[in-house]
RNA sequence: GGGCGCUUAGCUCAGUUGGUUAGAGCGUCUGGUUUACACCCAGAAGGUCAUAAGUUCGACUCUUAUAGCGCCCACCA
């Protein structure tokens, strides 16, 4: 074995011998209880980012535990076919690197090909990328979004929806970005501070009115040429004579239209002028508006904003003018007309694409759309809305989110949850499943799988949020693809003919970054209830984002701050990152991450790799070459000293699995190995009672724990392990043993080993340099005396005397430890001075802490409230303390 | 505007039913080369747990207020 582990030598090579062994690879037949993990799926088209590495390196220990401790293990990979994103990156190459000006000009079945191929060729970058993070899925069950089988899945819960009027089709205001021509749900809408101008400007003259003119103030002042309404508050006294009355309006570019002044309480008649130019289709609240008050109003809505952002020809002298030009325009015609009131510098709120991160313009089209409200669904016995149905499953701990102030946020989103417009006008994706056909005499609709037959049908041109069939990903990918081939079969028929979806559904538990905890959890559980009436899974554990050491979002465009996955794992090996993921960070929490953190747990494996070494040594020096059986008979008191922890460790790090306590469990074990097995075992294995069963059993044990979080290194030296023909990665998972040890003998003699040292290293005494100790002690008499050679070497002792009680040497440096004395008495080598100020301090500290148990300790409300435990034990701290205190200041007098 | 989170050692962070003299890693300082490891070993210094009040026998932990930082939601035009 190397000096130091070199990970890049040996990672490729365990992940393909973990691959080809089949270790991956679930079984539906198996009467093992199941345990499925739906990997988040990467875009097809991806490279490997942090956020990725921090999901693979969670759920690969969730996974690797699990699998070690004899459940089966589903890890289900997969790729998303990302519409927006990857139709647009295909755009932007066929432009750069092809010089094709307009791509769409291709047409939509060359442009859907060519996003095809060019899917098809980067697939397999991020494929090889989930390997290199020691990702233990099964490649076997790999998915993508836009396979058939799941295809078939988007098809079938599109009809189910509309067959039940959960989907429905209407013109509404929808968020239109008109940089990338197509619409968005509400979600993927960004809001951004801006500072804007609030223009404020008559509206009805004075003669109008029969009063005051009317003023309207609007920071959208073009948008006001298609006004129908003017809303003001019900109880406004200034407006009362005006409400219900009908106005025309001739602006002073010439353009008239007819507006009703409606009284409505959603108007705040503090804010502006109290009265609202109604917009009904530039504005969502002002087409609700309108939809409550049609009856009253008397003008139609006006069209005034097209797709392309610009004003239509509804707007005489507007019209191809952008909506800035436009407002410029207006602006200064009503200026010049002397109708201006004022303009008024404010911080707005600019509505923005998440994709494009350009403006989004409300307009109104014909759209899908899925009611999020019609009672619809059967949950439980009751019937409920989709909105329902996503609030019980919360409610009722059908599924628990971690960490569970998410439920809080959840809750808020799904309450304002409206109506899910889920038609896109891109080519890339899973095409609405809806034909029409329309003659003289009649229009006809399909919904169904495929175009019906006959002449003259055609597929509705728009494509489906690309997270509708994200919506379906926990069961969808579990469809066995020959018999969702079979269109003779049901859609019920399709779920409870597949081996995988009856054994892995529902999964156990989803395990995602809470940035997107409405996009996809919410609609998860919003589909599957649905369609499966199943929960998608149990439990939803959300990470949080990784961030740079300064605390800043991590943006490729800054290579200073931002660090590459691949780069790291290059450097320290995949476990490395794995570790500085995962420990120091909890669950919905940011973390910081920088390169020497990841150092740190290189480090780690390091250290793992050379106690192994060391312990494997001695194996070889000795000749075993199988696993060596302990002797539990003939035990020192190191070996029930280190089996002990290894039995705490072993269940605290299995039960904080099972509670997904991720960062605590890898500490746990971090200190384990390096402060309980490396500093204290493994040096005293180098003394005169090696025990080489023990040494081989907690080194096997270590590995097996330490495998989920670094499961490279831990399997390359478990290849190096006599006796073991199996892969680490298979192996059992250790119980403890059940087993009682003495484990306090070793620790008197730990204790007294640190306090020499200490008062070594306070007294400046060289390393080099061997002294004489003294240690008094009738209760651990026999630890001490059993354990000297120990203490001889662990201290750097030339004459050790260990007795019942002695002489009290004066001028020498003392401690008391578990009531212990220790003296060391060599002079010339230690300070009086300095000891007796250091010998006062302690002795300060100590009466202080004294003073302090006793006032708790002689307060009757204590000893009466407090439980026994806590008593006795504030009692235990007092003796000895007192005990201490008292040998403490006899040594002080004899310095 | 509504909601949430954070504030603990110089830095990055743990601390889950309130009960140790508050922990870790990095960094700093003092020393080191012993049967693995300098990607190491031994030791040390460093904290009014943001501030203020309250509940309690007891508060880093619970309540309330304040301040700073961050995030999410929301079309007062």
């Amino acid at each position: 074995m190397d000096k130091a582990y070199e990970a890049k030598k040996y990672e490729d090579d365990i992940y393909k011998k973990w691959e080809e062994s089949g270790a991956f690879k679930a079984d539906s037949d198996s009467d093992k209880e199941s345990f499925t993990i739906s990997m988040p799926p990467p875009n097809a088209t991806g490279v490997l980012h942090l956020g990725h590495s921090v999901m693979l390196a969670l759920e690969d220990i969730m996974i690797r535990h699990r699998r070690m401790k004899g459940y089966e293990v589903l890890w289900l990979p997969g790729t998303d076919h990302a519409a927006i994103a990857t139709e647009n990156v295909v755009i932007r190459k066929l432009k750069e690197d092809q010089g094709i000006e307009n791509p769409r000009s291709l047409g939509r079945k060359k442009l859907v090909d060519e996003i095809k191929k060019y899917v098809a060729n980067s697939q397999g970058t991020i494929r090889s990328q989930i390997r290199k993070m020691g990702a233990s899925c099964d490649w076997e069950r790999e998915r993508y979004t836009m396979d058939k089988s799941l295809h078939r899945c988007v098809n079938e819960v599109f009809k189910k929806m509309y067959d039940d009027e959960l989907i429905y089709r209407g013109e509404r205001v929808v968020n239109w970005d008109v940089a990338l021509q197509t619409t968005l749900a509400d979600d993927e809408v960004e809001h951004e501070e801006k500072e804007g101008i609030l223009y404020t400007f008559e509206y009805l003259t004075a003669k109008q009115t029969g009063g005051e003119p009317l003023y309207v103030g609007t920071s959208r002042p073009e948008t006001k040429l298609g006004d129908n309404a003017i809303a003001v508050h019900p109880d406004d006294k200034r407006y009362q004579h005006l409400i219900g009355k009908n106005f025309d309006v001739e602006w002073p570019g010439g353009q008239t239209i007819n507006v009703t002044v409606i009284a409505d309480h959603d108007i705040d008649p503090e804010f502006g002028t109290g009265a609202l130019g109604v917009t009904p289709f530039h504005s969502k609240i002002d087409y609700d508006m309108w939809l409550r008050h049609r009856e009253d109003i008397k003008a139609k809505p006006i069209h005034v904003i097209d797709e392309n952002g610009k004003i239509t020809n509804n707007i005489k002298g507007y019209e191809g003018l952008t909506v800035i030009e436009a407002r410029n325009k207006f602006v200064g015609e009503l200026k010049s007309a002397g109708k201006m009131k004022s303009e008024e510098r404010y911080i707005q709120q600019m509505s923005i694409s998440y994709r494009s991160k350009m403006p989004v313009e409300p307009i109104p089209k014909l759209q899908w759309f899925i009611d999020v409200n019609k009672q619809a669904i059967d949950w439980k016995g009751k019937k409920m809305s989709l909105k329902e149905a996503m609030q019980a499953v919360i409610k009722d701990h059908d599924i628990r989110i971690i960490p569970d102030r998410f439920e809080k946020i959840y809750f808020h989103w799904v309450d304002n949850l409206q109506d899910w417009c889920i038609s896109r006008q891109i080519w890339w994706g899973h095409r609405i499943p809806v034909w029409y056909r329309q003659d003289e005499k009649s229009s006809d609709t399909h919904v169904g799988l495929e175009a019906p037959e006959g002449d003259g049908w055609k597929q509705d041109e728009d494509t489906l949020d690309t997270w509708f069939s994200s919506a379906l990903w926990t069961w969808s990918t579990l469809i066995d693809p020959d018999i969702a081939d079979d269109h003779s079969l049901s859609f019920d028929e399709l779920l409870s003919k597949s081996p995988d979806f009856i054994k892995f559904h529902p999964t156990q538990i989803m395990e995602t970054g809470y940035d997107i905890i409405f996009f996809w959890i919410a609609r998860m559980i919003l589909a599957t209830t649905y369609a499966t009436k199943q929960i998608p899974f149990e439990t939803v554990y959300l990470h949080g984002l990784i961030r740079t050491r300064e605390g800043k979002k991590m943006s490729k465009s800054d290579p200073e701050t931002c660090i590459d996955p691949l780069d790291m794992i290059e450097k320290y090996g995949a476990d490395a990152i794995r570790l500085s993921m995962v420990i120091g960070s909890t669950p919905g929490n940011d973390t910081r991450l920088y390169e020497e953190k990841i150092q740190g747990y290189r480090n780690f494996t390091n250290k793992l790799w050379n106690a192994s070494r060391f312990v494997l040594g001695i194996l070889e020096e000795k000749n075993v070459t199988d696993e060596p059986v302990v002797d539990y008979d003939n035990l020192t008191d190191a070996d029930q000293w280190i089996l002990n922890k290894l039995n705490e460790t072993i269940k605290d790090v299995d039960d904080g699995l099972m509670e997904y306590k991720i960062s605590e469990t890898g500490q746990i074990l971090y200190d384990f190995l390096w402060n309980d097995f490396c500093d204290w075992y493994l040096e005293l294995s180098k003394g005169d009672k090696q025990n080489l069963a023990v040494l081989y059993h907690a080194l096997k044990n270590i590995l097996i724990l330490l495998h989920p979080f670094i499961p490279f290194v831990t399997e390359v030296i478990w290849s190096q392990l006599p006796g073991q023909s199996e892969m680490l990665i298979r192996h059992d998972y250790p119980k403890p043993d059940g087993r009682k040890y003495n484990w306090k003998s070793l620790d008197n003699v730990i204790e007294v080993i640190k306090s020499i040292r200490r008062l070594r290293g306070e007294n400046k005494i060289e390393p080099a340099q061997k002294i004489a100790v003294n240690i008094y002690s009738a209760k651990h008499y026999d630890d001490l005396q059993n354990n000297q050679e120990d203490i001889i070497r662990l201290a750097r002792i030339s004459d050790l005397v260990i007795d019942k009680k002695g002489v009290k040497l004066s001028g020498a440096a003392t401690d008391v430890v578990n009531g212990i004395e220790i003296f060391i008495p060599l002079e010339g080598l230690v300070d009086t001075e300095k000891e007796k100020v250091r010998l006062g301090k302690e002795i300060g500290n100590l009466e202080g802490y004294i003073k302090g148990l006793d006032a708790k300790l002689s307060n009757d409300k204590f000893a009466k409230n407090a439980p026994k435990e806590v008593v006795d034990g504030e009692k235990a701290k007092l003796s000895e303390a007192e005990n201490k205190l008292e040998k403490l200041k006899e040594q002080l007098g004899n310095l």
